[in-house]
RNA sequence: GCCCGCUUAGCUCAGUUGGCUAGAGCACUACCUUGACAUGGUAGGGGUCAGAGGUUCGAGUCCUCUAGCGGGUACCA
């Protein structure tokens, strides 16, 4: 054996930096790298991540999926496109540079727009796009050439194209009504940012007195608080009840405010006491019934969650204070009748956690039923799909159902709304996307206009992003070779936020859709099945499972060695199955650290004997084909045609697990437990057999490695460089990478159909003899001498043939095949099928675990026997079933009744 | 309330259009440090496919209902 720097276990540290190096030095990652004429082109526009973001489980899962899928398309010819970037997250980025100013001791409020926003620009420079450098390290393959950010001057400028092009067409709209208003982040936001909960609280019941002193009526409210903002009290036009009080008036305790008792639908009389109090300023079914009835929108919270000065001594209270005093107040007065617990659905901003505060405020809106009227016909047309297929009717009824989008923000850090307010005559100007920014007012001419001060919803230049990136609203190349994109991949959690805006946008902007397949993969939970997150302590780190550390992981400390990229990445991908949520554990990453070190061995393998007889060139399946194959060899070859069959499949069919399982088990056991240890013999014995093993496991190995690299990138590029120098090459020449080479296709003339069920034999042979060897307590070295009896001389004749392949893979001392082959006398007797396998041993049969066994065996069979002469006794299945199934049960009951016989005269034999 | 998903071996999960004796990994048992690999090998043990009905020649797979778990969505009277 000669020396060999290889170590013993693939350290993935060692190679991952250089190798990603090395094809981002030679451009491979670029736009159209490996592109093959006539192929067409591949896009995927990454889901921008936060540039406040730092890497998680769910980002590795989400790019290890995009990352196989681009470098098979690659591989494949396309012209392939992976377009990286950021998004600005304005809300997140705008908190984390307000902290930075507080732990100053400033205040954002204090600090001048401007200056504030240059703080944050300077941030984003520094230290903001940690994410990126950590997708490197998983192996993506973007084009970083191309990344944006959607606060480039170009996308900026896409922005606000837009903005103008949605003003012009009427899609959007300032108006003055009521939004979800977060009072931590002083901002309105839109529905998809409120997180509705299911909170513990109380039903209480409030006393309204007559104003006249005839009497009182009683309501019920989760929100006392807001009673100093009623207008009205709504009892249903069909309760008799209250039939008789429409139209009189109550005094609101305290403030002594009279509101009149309005008749409307919206009461119901099942609910409560069938008499609702309605303060449309803070209620989104109150603001309806107060726009009915012509009622005043009387605010008594302000925009930072505190009563107002209409409070009386509640005033400058925050608004869950306020509540709470004035519960004592109106227990102490007699106005509050009672209190049931109740649980209620309650608003919260995602974001910052607090309770939405409903408020009429002015913004500005996206007309959504227009937009999402053609978004749905996309998928109803077939032109979009979504899998699993499951989440068009998510996405659908989101579509049917969506109310018009607040896309103003009170924040600063975003695009500003490309809208001058004009203070003469009130009007609004806004300009062509490229003309400078107005001075003077479109309507009246006066000079004194000024920019709206909000900025844009993130989600807004987010939904441009598969074709902002691209260049629009230029007619750019790249718009013309890479849009549409093909695949969007991502979670569940933003087909509304995201997936269904670029729809919207694209068909409306450019009347095409922005991709054509949309991939929605699982969430990724920690090992008891909950969301992971950084609050629960539950989250695993990708980079430390890469490159080793400590991971704190509920509640402990899990030493990690570091599994490297391609075992987190197989190991991902061998969990992805159609969409599911996948629970993990630290230890989980061990199935692709295990196959990894198990493809470095083979790898290892190979190199040793190859240098010891190189290949002229890199072998084609004619060179193989001119070579006297023997059996072994065929099969394997049909098995790897199988194997690039079922991986292309697999991927084809958006079947990730499949594709990683095709790929592990044509490898582990097809290639190594089987050719491999074949393959053995044939070196040590050297000369021409040697040769045809070292070409065909060259060549089994190479296309394994191209089947593999989607998956696990950086051990197959490594390996197959270091290929090449047994096959007349050299490692990392010019130019030649495995993640440019072609993707393998089914070569007809190496597939051998016949291949397979020999080979089951055979195998069935070797296990009976192993499984003989272990039952009876022989050691797995000793060979043994083996007999088979076949039923007949032709069965004698073909097993011959394979009297090598048995004897090497079965260690046998001697193997004599005959119709009447005897038992010996100290011989245990297995069954395969019609034939007997007789081992002789030294000293001792166990013969009660071998009476056990065929025993265990006749039983399974007679169950089996039993229900297939059931099938074919009924009438009706002879009829029915297809003529090929019937076939094939009773070949397959032959076959059985065969070997129970066998089995029963070698039961018989023993006694 | 409505919608969706899940329930298969001790654990985590596969099981394409209904059709061989229901599979894999981990864990477990026994044996093996043999010249790619103990991050390994060999051979095993382990499942009335959540429950009940139905359709069918045939159901883990299709339909209905029930139970449990998870997700989404609506509702702050």
């Amino acid at each position: 054996m000669p020396p060999l720097d290889l170590p013993k276990s693939y350290d993935a540290k060692s190679h991952e930096v250089d190798v990603y190096q090395r094809w981002e030095g030679a451009g491979c990652f670029k736009a159209g790298a490996g592109h093959r004429d006539g192929k067409p082109s591949y896009t995927i526009a990454i889901p921008p991540p936060n540039v406040t973001g730092v890497l998680h489980m769910g980002h590795a899962l989400n790019n290890t999926l995009q990352d196989t899928l681009i470098r098979w398309r690659r591989m494949q010819g396309r012209d392939v496109l992976w377009q990286p970037g950021m998004d600005h997250a304005g809300i997140a980025t705008e908190a984390v540079v307000a902290k930075q100013l507080e732990a100053e001791g400033k205040r954002k409020e204090q600090t001048p727009r401007d200056e504030f926003i240059a703080r944050i620009w300077a941030w984003k420079e520094q230290s903001g796009g940690t994410i990126v450098k950590q997708l490197r390290k998983l192996g993506s393959s973007c084009d970083w050439s191309r990344e944006r950010f959607t606060m480039d001057p170009g996308l900026s400028r896409a922005v606000r194209t837009m903005f103008k092009k949605m003003v012009d067409a009427d899609l959007i709209y300032r108006g003055t009504r009521m939004v979800n208003w977060s009072p931590v982040l002083k901002t309105a936001l839109s529905d998809d940012e409120v997180d509705v909960k299911d909170k513990q609280g109380h039903l209480w019941k409030l006393r309204y007195d007559l104003a006249d002193g005839s009497g009182s009526i009683a309501v019920e409210t989760t929100r006392p608080e807001t009673f100093f903002g009623d207008s009205a009290v709504a009892v249903n036009p069909s309760d008799e009840r209250y039939r008789a009080l429409i139209g009189s008036m109550v005094k609101l305790p305290i403030i002594g405010r009279e509101i009149p008792i309005v008749a409307d639908e919206h009461a119901d009389p099942g609910k409560g006491t069938g008499a609702v109090k309605i303060t449309p300023a803070h209620d989104p079914n109150d603001y309806e019934v107060g726009k009915r009835h012509g009622l005043p929108l009387i605010r008594v919270i302000g925009l930072d969650g505190a009563m107002t000065a209409l409070c009386a001594h509640f005033a400058g209270m925050d608004r869950f204070a306020c509540r709470k005093a004035l519960l004592k107040e109106f227990e102490a007065s007699g106005v509050l009748l009672g209190a049931t617990e109740i649980t209620h659905a309650v608003g919260h901003s995602e974001r910052s956690g607090e309770p939405i505060e409903p408020m009429v405020t002015e913004q500005w809106f996206v007309r959504m039923a227009p937009l999402a009227a053609r978004a749905v016909a996309e998928t109803r047309a077939d032109r979009l799909h979504f899998h699993p297929e499951r989440w068009t009717k998510v996405y659908e009824h989101w579509l049917d159902n969506v109310r018009d989008w607040c896309i103003s923000r009170q924040i600063w850090w975003g695009h500003r709304i490309p809208a001058w307010h004009c203070a003469s005559c009130a009007k609004i100007t806004v300009p062509d996307a490229d003309a400078p920014d107005p001075t003077a007012c479109a309507h009246c001419g006066a000079a004194t206009v000024t920019q709206d001060p909000d900025v844009l919803d993130t989600w807004f230049s987010s939904a441009l992003w598969p074709y902002s990136t691209l260049g629009w609203p230029d007619a750019t190349p790249e718009m013309s070779r890479y849009f549409p994109t093909a695949t969007l991949v991502t979670d569940r959690g933003i087909i509304f936020f995201w997936v269904a805006r670029m729809v919207m946008t694209s068909l409306f902007a450019l009347d095409k859709r922005p991709f054509s397949d949309v991939y929605i993969h699982g969430t990724v939970n920690d090992e008891r099945g909950d969301k992971m997150s950084k609050s629960k302590g539950n989250g695993i780190d990708p980079i430390i499972m890469i490159e080793g550390g400590v991971q704190h992981y509920l509640g402990k400390d899990y030493q990690c060695p570091g599994y490297g990229a391609d075992a987190v990445r197989y190991t991902l991908l061998d969990m992805t199955t159609e969409g599911q949520d996948l629970k993990l554990s630290p230890s989980r990453f061990e199935t692709g650290r295990n196959f990894a070190n198990k493809v470095w061995n083979a790898g290892r393998f190979l190199l040793m004997n190859l240098s010891e007889r190189p290949l002229a060139n890199p072998p084609t399946a004619q060179d193989l084909l001119a070579r006297e194959l023997g059996f072994p060899e065929r099969w394997l070859l049909d098995r790897l045609q199988a194997a690039t069959n079922d991986c292309t499949r697999a991927l084809d069919g958006w079947r990730f697990n499949d594709y990683a399982n095709g790929a592990y088990r044509f490898f582990r056991d097809d290639l190594c437990d089987w050719y491999v240890e074949w393959a053995k013999r044939a070196f040590k014995s050297g000369g021409d057999g040697a040769q045809t093993a070292a070409l065909v496991l060259w060549y089994a190995f190479e296309r394994t490695l191209r089947l593999l690299h989607p998956g696990m990138p950086f051990i197959t590029e490594y390996l197959w460089q270091q290929l090449q120098t047994t096959a007349g090459g050299q490692p990392w020449t010019a130019g030649r990478f495995l993640m440019l080479q072609a993707w393998p296709e089914v070569e007809q003339v190496l597939a051998d159909a016949s291949a397979g069920a020999r080979m089951d034999e055979l195998q069935q042979l070797v296990i009976a003899v192993r499984n003989t060897r272990n039952q009876q307590g022989v050691a797995d070295g000793t060979a043994l001498a083996v007999s088979i009896a076949t039923p007949d001389a032709a069965k004698a004749r073909a097993l011959e043939a394979d009297r090598d392949f048995l004897i090497d893979r079965g260690n046998f001392s001697a193997l004599a095949i005959a119709v009447d082959a005897a038992k010996p006398a100290a011989a245990v007797t297995s069954v395969v099928g019609a034939l007997k396998v007789h081992v002789s041993l030294e000293g001792q049969v166990d013969l009660a675990k071998l009476k056990d066994q065929l025993t265990k065996r006749t039983q399974q069979l007679e169950k089996s026997i039993a229900g297939k002469q059931g099938r074919l006794g009924n009438a009706d299945y002879i009829a029915r079933a297809p003529a090929a199934q019937v076939e094939e049960t009773k070949a397959m009951l032959a076959k059985e009744q065969a070997e129970v016989v066998t089995i029963r005269e070698t039961l018989a034999g023993l006694g």
